[in-house]
DNA sequence: TCACTAGTTGGCTTATTTACCAAATAACAA
DNA sequence: TTGTTATTTGGTAAATAAGCCAACTAGTGA
């Protein structure tokens, strides 16, 4: 009883990680092969500093791994399954989108 | 572009709506079908208003639906694809138990 | 050696979330 | 009507997260 709510806190970990905007942005931006933080940077437009610890959030929940090369740092997924999910996850997105569209026009 | 970063927000809204333990906890509960705002306070131990609020912020991200019958109001998930995706992280879990238990053994 | 670039860490302020209590609502029975 | 049970809402205090600046570390090249 008390592993399984260890379990569930973990599972929260990872979710709690990709939900922020910038953290999922990035998070999806590594879906097409890895980056470095100066590349995650550009994209967030965050302070260098907020990104770097947004991704050690990412890390600590298990949701990426880093790599050293040279001077740079270079993030990859280490979460597999995510694609399915996220493709699940946008379908619902659109739906609403629809809906509320749709309730727009009959007003 | 913009667009997109509303899409990422929306999603981001979800995955934000599943990272809190006690959240995920009856989430969990409702894959196994709908559940009474009653049986998910039981079930979390929180406060009755707590719990409301807990599943109405999970509903406002789409996770979730209420029907009421009689007195009570029912909670079953929306979101279907959860299972595989648990599934997956579950996994990652796992892994990640068995390693720190190897690295206390090898201590 | 020194300077430069990439990234992390510490400290601080502000914003957001959480959890509880009390009050309100809604359905239903006496 | 009154009371009772199930749930939501409003308010507030405490905990947590976010974002920014400044200081620090590590690798690289002059």
């Amino acid at each position: 009883m008390d592993a399984y709510k260890q379990y569930i806190s973990a599972q929260a970990k990872i979710f709690k990680a990709l939900g922020h905007p910038s953290r999922l942005l990035m998070v999806d931006a590594m879906r097409s092969g890895e980056k470095c933080v100066c590349e995650l940077q550009a994209l967030t437009g965050a302070d260098m500093s907020t990104v770097s610890k947004h991704l050690s959030l990412l890390k600590d929940a298990g949701v990426v791994s880093a790599e050293k090369r040279g001077t740079n740092i270079y993030y990859r997924l280490s979460l597999c399954c995510l694609d399915n999910f996220l493709a699940c996850t946008s379908e619902m997105i659109q739906d609403r989108i629809l809906k509320q569209y749709a309730m727009i026009q009959n007003r």
